[in-house]
DNA sequence: GTCTATACATCGATAGAC
DNA sequence: GTCTATCGATGTATAGAC
């Protein structure tokens, strides 16, 4: 088919990337050289640059790839009907996410590379991401910016305290149901009262 | 005095750092070099090693100085009495102080150099720092662990939050008083119906 | 204690043969 | 598309004169 070359060089491509990430879970997403990725690959160095133009199109890539692995993940849960309860298994489905690791959250929620920006089109799926909880948000009852704005927050938190101190434990992570239902119910009972 | 000499070089030593937060907060933490640090001082690069075994040992130099700051901005402030709005005003002091200079809140708080661990004396005033804010909670009648950890990490949040997102501003920390309530309240009622 | 000079390593990127 | 060769910049660290 005319496509087959197109096809193999997407797979290469894939193939570097998941090289690249294999190199930032062991050294940091900023610990990523492009000699060291090449060796990972059985390539020279210079050779990657026929699939990427300079090193930040490959953090470019490595972010699109990220974002598209956690809408994949959160594409695959079945979620409950009951809005609480569903909002609760995103932000679970997205904190077990963040922990498995920790460069992948470096890369896709903070700003570890000076100069690194995602471009359009890798930031328009974090903005996905986003979109899907903020939905089951309002589905939930929490409708003000400030409430969703304290709910991120706080899952980020306990994903970064976990990560920091406590890898592949629960020691944060258990608290996040218990806090999210403290925020919920306070925003509801606030709201029945006007 | 025969102390002079001593003297003078701790001042350098404090001159030399000092100038190195300004640089961190140019180019971030990650972006301090010996080069630039050296010209910033308006020294050679080879002579800051007088002061520094090397790079790293700045690096602690910076994690010390950045955790006596924060101490020293801690005991600066007048708590009230009354144990939890002492901790919301600690809380609140410490997240001001977090969101006053990223790149200080990411070499304190986060793991931005690879290869960097603090020294077992600075690692001492940032055990002293967090000392202080569980002698508080205690007081406000938070004694578990899971709930400090809660405190803590929320607090955490919507500092890195604010510090991404908005810097300067105050969309998150504004917050994090109510979330201590929140999170208090229900400490405090789980407690009486035991 | 500060300097010059330099070693030594790493890294991103380009040129050009095949 | 992959390679060899190399450039140029940057960075930490050391040697040794003054």
């Amino acid at each position: 088919m005319a496509n087959s070359v197109a096809k193999r060089r997407a797979e290469k491509t894939a193939e570097i990337v998941a090289s690249a990430w294999a190199l930032a879970r062991a050294d940091g997403i900023a610990g990523v050289t492009l000699h060291g990725l090449a060796r990972a690959v059985g390539m020279r160095q210079p050779s990657l640059y026929v699939y990427f133009d300079s090193k930040l199109a490959l953090y470019d890539a490595m972010f699109a790839d990220g974002n598209r692995q956690l809408l994949e993940r959160l594409d695959a849960v079945t979620f409950p009907t009951e809005p609480r309860a569903a909002l609760k298994k995103w932000l679970a489905t997205f904190a077990a996410f963040g922990c498995e690791d920790a460069a992948r959250y470096d890369l896709l929620f903070h700003r570890p590379i000076p100069g690194f920006t995602p471009s359009a089109d890798s930031y328009a799926l974090a903005e996905k991401v986003l979109g899907g909880a903020a939905a089951l948000m309002r589905a939930a009852g929490v409708t003000e910016q400030g409430d969703m704005d304290s709910i991120v927050a706080l899952t980020a938190g306990l994903c970064d305290a976990q990560i920091s101190n406590d890898p592949g434990g629960d020691r944060w992570l258990r608290h996040l149901n218990r806090l999210v239902d403290l925020l919920v119910d306070d925003v509801i009972a606030r709201g029945s009262t006007q």
